[in-house]
RNA sequence: GGGGGCAUAGCUCAGCUGGUUAGAGCACCUGCCUUACAAGCAGGGGGUCAUAGGUUCGAGUCCUAUUGUCCCCACCA
């Protein structure tokens, strides 16, 4: 970089340059270093259908930060990256383009179908990677995994057998939720509940008796084929007499009996329900209570099967409708009403799931979950920010068996073979070709796969080469920081944390931190439907991906969601901009001649002043990322950078570097390169790109910014009094310009300035300082000087400042804004007073506080007799 | 039905364990091409911190209630 250089940063072929600089340089691998302390992050892997959305960006960007951060503080700082096969919804989406070429999974088989999928993630699981990268995200890519790769998979199959072998894999016949488009069960976790209309159906069915008819309502009229009862409230008045009763099922034409169960509701509907076992899970139960019959009416597509009669092999719809009008034709309707209900839809195709029940697979979550509830509840995994663990504990405690088999073809097999000779079930980490019991060896494999979540729960630790112990996992293993959305709490850190403690017997990671969802500018979620998605790879093509970066860290805390606008994006690539400014202007200075990257021996006042902001920004920047608090964290090196750096300290420094004192100006020269040397590392992590460009073709020390060390605070930079010092003079700056500027004086129109102080150090010190600064053709200091009314009249805490500016002054409009300001500091200083009279305040209050009233109050009290006494000199 | 978030300037949002005069970006107004940057510089206006109580020497911050709004979980046959 060079003065030559574009006036407007362009970050697009530095980034490119600078990315291949880092991997060349193989910074973002880690090894076991038994010298270092480990700091791990394993991303949450994205889908092999996937492509990068800001709510990955966000994500990436917040790891990336903590990782760059982590490294640059000596740590082994490993980002272990990776894909997740994601089975059903990679499997939906294979299904739908082979179904635009007229290609069923039945025309391929299974063999032939496995093979298209890993074409498939051939072809695109490394897109979003290679996406992550433009973002600039410092992934240990040597270690990238797969889902579905050798090791993970051997993972997997282990934890199976191992939770098998110890009861807590087991298969049964139970009420599951089945997608009829997918054809295959689905966890509760996937069944998105959605408000629909619909119609509520009033049906008479006739007492077997023939005394008259029971009155319900359903929402489902073609389960009724599947009725084995109608159930009442016990203590219903209305239909108590009828309990035990029988009805006959209508178009059916079998009797079944009126049972009594507290399940039901008296205010809702007619207060009577039909049950239906096999198709509703609440049904289910009440049949399990009553000991009924379960009579399945429907096919795994939801049309009606054989025990459906004369309806079966409609489709579902067609059936409805069907026996709607076979019900209104026999006088069994009363009556149809609309009614909006939540149903529950397949979280991949959206299809309205269907209880149903089949033989499943099924980990038994009771044991599982108290411990994982208990490393949180004694915060052995911290989670940010808190009030998640809510969310978390509510869900553990309340936790149902997890459904892991699934009917699709994309995932990991079940590693359990039946025995067709003597129905021995076989479960076992090698495949196996005879009954260990009987020696038969027709053996039949499981034909489903397992939920994709299950090999993402082990993915702290299969990653790392676990079931194998090898010296990774032992290094790098609990994982310390878990970054992700908070939307996957359930499917995902819920899962990996029991999964950690069973298998491992330790915690996955140590902290969980939980940011927010990206929405559009107008606050909605962004949709596919809505079309308001915003392309993180076109927002880095045209602001590149530092400003993409900053977008999404500004103003951004911890849990809570944030708009994303293109405003907000421009803002953040005036950043950058500026950043480059600041750069080009050094090296305006600098170039060409041999400035180090040391400070100077003697500090200036304002030496003193930047160098002691720097340090504390250093350490209160430290703090926020310790805590979490990266938008705040990035907002305070935001406002260093442009107020302090920008607008203060190279504006002083131009005085300093044109003064023709060249030692002094070599001395400003310094303090320009080693404040920008070192604050660029304070800010590499958020923006890591320019930041490495700029450092880079500044003096400095070592190889790359990406591995130079993290700035420490440091007693020996800290300089409060000359902060302070600093201040006074900054703040009769302000004032005068403000005045100026309330007045309409051009920066031309100069006058000899004129301080009235008790403490002129600094203001003699800064005299050229604020001579430029404030527009000034000269500056005196003295304790009172003569023939000054009718001046224009700057009052700071520390002093007072006149311009004689006759001509341009309003004297009465001066008189009135001198009284104003007397009455607002009068005002002031009556609450200071007040305070300091307040017996209970100086007996209770902290004495630090107590002191800083009273400093402002010797502050006011000295503001308020000047302002006093310049009156005095209008009137 | 259960749980939670949010409510601060016109807009989008910060504000850490309660502590001197509540901040930023954008927008707006005024004046500036001041030899890094007009994607900029120097100023300015604008907030009873949703409402009502309470705790406290002191509340945007803690407690209670209310209103509005968003979300999560459960699920209505």
């Amino acid at each position: 970089m060079s003065t030559e250089l574009a006036k407007a940063y362009e970050p697009k072929e530095v980034e490119r340059r600078i990315y291949d600089f880092w991997m060349q340089g193989g910074y973002f691998h880690a090894e076991v270093d038994p010298k270092k302390e480990p700091y791990t992050i394993v991303i949450p892997p994205p889908n092999i259908t996937d492509q990068l959305h800001v709510g990955h960006a966000l994500c990436m960007s917040m790891q990336d930060i903590l990782i760059r951060w982590k490294r640059m503080q000596g740590y082994a700082a490993l980002w272990l990256p990776g894909t997740d096969h994601a089975a059903l919804a990679t499997e939906v989406k294979i299904v739908e383009a082979m179904a635009k070429e007229g290609v069923t999974k039945a025309d391929l088989g299974r063999d032939g179908f496995m093979e298209r999928a890993w074409a498939w993630n051939e072809k695109f699981g490394g897109r979003i990677i290679e996406q992550l990268k433009l973002l600039g995200s410092s992934c240990d890519w040597d270690r990238r995994r797969f889902t579905m790769d050798e090791g993970c998979s051997k993972a997997v199959r282990h934890v199976f057998v191992k939770l098998y072998e110890k009861g807590l894999v087991y298969r049964g016949e139970r009420m599951v939720n089945w997608c009829p488009h997918c054809r295959t069960a689905l966890s509760d976790a996937e069944v998105i509940f959605e408000e629909r209309t619909g119609s509520f159906w009033h049906l008479r069915y006739p007492l077997a008796d023939g005394s008259g008819y029971i009155e319900l309502a359903t929402t489902r009229p073609e389960t009724m084929l599947g009725d084995t009862a109608v159930a009442v409230h016990p203590e219903d008045g209305r239909y108590k007499h009828l309990i035990g009763k029988n009805v006959v099922l209508p178009l059916v034409g079998k009797e079944i009996p009126i049972v009594a169960d507290e399940y039901v509701e008296m205010d809702f509907g007619t207060g009577v329900v039909k049950i239906t076992p096999a198709h509703d899970p609440n049904d289910f139960e009440v049949g399990k209570r009553h000991g009924l019959p379960i009579v399945n009416v429907m096919d795994e597509d939801g049309s009606i099967n054989e025990n459906g009669g004369r309806y079966a092999g409609m489709a579902g719809l067609e059936a409805r409708e069907q026996i709607v009008k076979d019900l209104e034709a026999g006088g069994f309707l009363i009556k149809t009403e609309p009614l909006t209900h939540n149903v529950g839809t397949c979280q991949r195709c959206h299809t309205v799931v269907e209880p149903r029940i089949s033989t499943q697979w099924f980990v038994k979550m009771e044991p599982l979950a108290k411990p994982a509830i208990d490393v949180v509840r004694e915060k052995k995994i911290k989670v940010i920010p808190e009030r998640m663990e809510k969310v978390y504990y509510n869900w553990m405690e309340n936790i149902k068996d997890w459904c892991i088999s699934r009917q699709i073809w994309w995932g990991h097999r079940i590693p359990a073979w039946y025995c067709e000779g003597c129905g021995e079930t076989i479960v076992s980490e090698t495949d196996v070709d005879a009954c260990p019991k009987c020696g038969g060896k027709r053996l039949r494999q499981d034909e489903d796969t397992l939920d994709t979540w299950f090999s993402s729960a082990l993915w702290p630790f299969s990653t790392l080469g676990w079931p194998e112990k090898t010296e990774e996992l032992s290094y790098f293993y609990p994982t310390n920081t878990l970054v992700t959305a908070y939307d996957i709490i359930f499917f995902w850190v819920a899962r990996m944390i029991f999964s950690g403690l069973e298998q491992m017997g330790d915690i996955p990671f140590d902290t969980v931190f939980f940011h927010g969802l990206v929405r559009d500018a107008q606050g909605r979620k962004m949709s596919k439907s809505l079309g308001n998605g915003v392309d993180p790879v076109q927002v880095i093509d045209q602001y590149g991906a530092d400003a993409l970066r900053l977008t999404l860290i500004s103003g951004n805390s911890p849990g809570n969601d944030m708009r994303f606008s293109t405003e907000k994006v421009e803002a953040s690539r005036n950043f950058a901009n500026k950043i480059w400014n600041a750069a080009r202007f050094i090296h305006m200075n600098i170039d060409g001649k041999d400035v180090p990257c040391q400070l100077p021996g003697t500090l200036t006042l304002e030496d003193k002043w930047i160098v002691s902001r720097f340090n504390s920004v250093a350490k209160e920047v430290t703090e926020n990322l310790e805590k979490f608090e990266i938008g705040v964290a990035v907002s305070k090196l935001y406002d260093f950078l442009w107020d302090d750096f920008c607008d203060w300290t190279i504006e002083l420094a131009k005085i300093r570097m044109n003064s023709g004192d060249e030692a002094d100006a070599q001395a400003a020269r310094q303090v320009l390169v080693w404040v920008l040397g070192n604050t660029l590392k304070l800010l590499h992590p958020f923006m890591p790109f320019i930041t490495e460009e700029i450092w880079q073709s500044l003096p400095h020390e070592g190889e790359a910014l990406i591995v130079a060390p993290w700035p420490v605070y440091e007693e020996s930079l800290c300089f409060p009094e000359e902060e302070a010092e600093m201040q006074k003079v900054m703040e009769l700056i302000t004032g005068l310009r403000t005045r100026r500027s309330e007045m309409n004086v051009p920066p031309s129109k100069k006058a000899h300035l004129y301080i009235e102080t008790q403490c002129p150090a600094a203001f003699e010190t800064e005299k050229a300082a604020i001579a430029r600064l404030a527009y000034c053709s000269g500056v005196e200091t003295g304790e009172k000087f003569d023939g000054m009314e009718g001046a224009v009249t700057v009052v700071t805490a520390a002093c007072r400042g006149y311009l004689p500016m006759d001509d341009l002054v309003d004297r009465a409009a001066e008189v009135a804004r001198l009284t104003k300001e007397l009455e607002s500091a009068q005002k002031q200083l009556d609450t200071v007073h007040a305070k300091l009279a307040n017996e209970t305040f100086l007996s209770k209050a902290p004495q630090k506080v107590i002191d800083g009233v009273k400093a402002n109050g010797d502050k006011l009290r000295e503001k308020v007799r000047m302002i006093e006494d310049s009156l005095r000199a209008f009137q």
